[in-house]
DNA sequence: TATATATATGATGTGCGATTCATATGTTTG
DNA sequence: CAAACATATGAATCGCACATCATATATATA
């Protein structure tokens, strides 16, 4: 009980973990939009190619990203069921009690 | 507009980090059930007091636990309008995508 | 099959956040 | 007002996650 609500913890750690970065914030925002390939998604942030894949597959792993492969390309899209709700959510939050942050008062 | 979304995920980021840390986890979980002061807390979760403030003061900070003095004491309740409900999403998420990881496996 | 393109993976240095220790501030009670 | 209790804050060390660079793998096309 104790041992599976620290592996729980560890779980949500890492979900959390996961969105806790502005590269990977930038991605799955940018991917909200429409599913894009890595180059794509290179060209649309501005950011680096292996960058951009060791993010991916940081989000991939947890579900946060869905990947297809159509030729040479690998196309990444939002998981829309869980994630795209989730955002939601916290922009209310957001909204409410983070505003000073948002507006990068300190 | 650039400027204003950098912004806006970088309190995305401070939001997501403030939850992708094990102790501060295990802190709103137990203010899950009911407002502790930090003793209590202390207690309850066999953290070190002046640890448990830290944290509790970056969560207060962003809107998680709210705080009210009573006497020499000081009592931190879960932001129930908004986090509760969240946890509740990712939960969902986690049963999903995340079962290896909350079973342990890698 | 050789070359170009697309993407993934491995290794490494570094900055930042977390814990810890020490101490300060605030509050109550004798 | 002094002592005890409750909590906050500051400073310092340390581990870890991130970006970066270099390279490997996979696929397409000439």
């Amino acid at each position: 009980m104790f041992v599976n609500s620290c592996i729980l913890n560890d779980a949500y750690r890492m979900f959390f973990g996961t969105l806790a970065n502005e590269s990977r914030l930038i991605i799955v925002n940018t991917l909200r939009k429409k599913p894009l390939n890595v180059s794509e998604i290179c060209e649309m942030t501005g950011f680096e190619q292996s960058m951009v894949s060791h993010n991916l597959k940081t989000l991939e792993y947890h579900g946060m990203v869905f990947v297809e492969k159509k030729g040479k390309y690998r196309y990444y899209k939002v998981n829309e069921k869980t994630i795209q709700p989730l955002l939601k959510l916290i922009d209310d939050h957001m909204k409410e009690y983070c505003c000073k942050i948002a507006k990068g008062e300190r």
